[in-house]
DNA sequence: TCAATTAGTCAAAAAAATATGACTACACAA
DNA sequence: TTGTGTAGTCATATTTTTTTGACTAATTGA
């Protein structure tokens, strides 16, 4: 650490966490059900593995997302909405508003 | 414009442009009163002119802060939320609680 | 008139975020 | 055993954001 950061929004993480490039589309395509790392990589136009990876794993560390294997038929990987991310729903109802 | 950027999450614009580095902090501040750029320069360690600036303009720009040249004794400018500004404190405040 | 305070701008450097393309590894079907 | 789909990682570009430091310009106090 450095110096230390003292005071600080207590929203700050959240927003930098929510803000990142991809992923507000991935929220909003999670709120709508399960999501997975192929089905985004063909769904957001233009986005990369690489950004799709780090979101997935920042939105999962951060308590956002749950991660679930599903070993099923095909075998593969989904990513819902936690609970803590599911609250959020409101908060975004709430921002689109004030846009 | 490039080719077109199709769907998108309606909150994606303001989340953008509250999370750039030092934006809410500075919002933090505004809530409490007025804020001054020089005021800032001292208040956020580690700030520069150049991104308190762009931050003030910026939020400024998209109708979250109003700017007011005050003509009084010091003559200075002082940057306070605007209605839009302050519709925006609430949905903070949530944020914080699902932190 | 000299120095400080106000509020910036500008070009360039450094740092952080994203994208590219190659590569891995497992499961399943033909 | 070759090919497809799953879900990634990794090193290296490229792009974007942020910082640095020099400079401007008007106002005020001494």
């Amino acid at each position: 650490m450095t110096t230390q950061n003292k005071s600080e929004c207590p929203a700050e993480g959240l927003l930098k966490l929510l803000s990142g490039k991809w992923k507000p589309q991935i929220f909003l395509f999670a709120v709508s059900g399960p999501v997975r790392f192929n089905g985004l990589l063909r769904d957001l136009k233009g986005a990369s593995k690489q950004s799709i990876s780090v979101a997935l794993r920042e939105l999962e560390e951060n308590g956002l997302f749950d991660k679930h294997i599903i070993k099923q038929k095909p075998l593969h990987i989904e990513y819902t909405l936690s609970e803590k991310g599911q609250a959020l729903v409101p908060v975004f109802r709430q921002l689109e508003l004030v846009s």
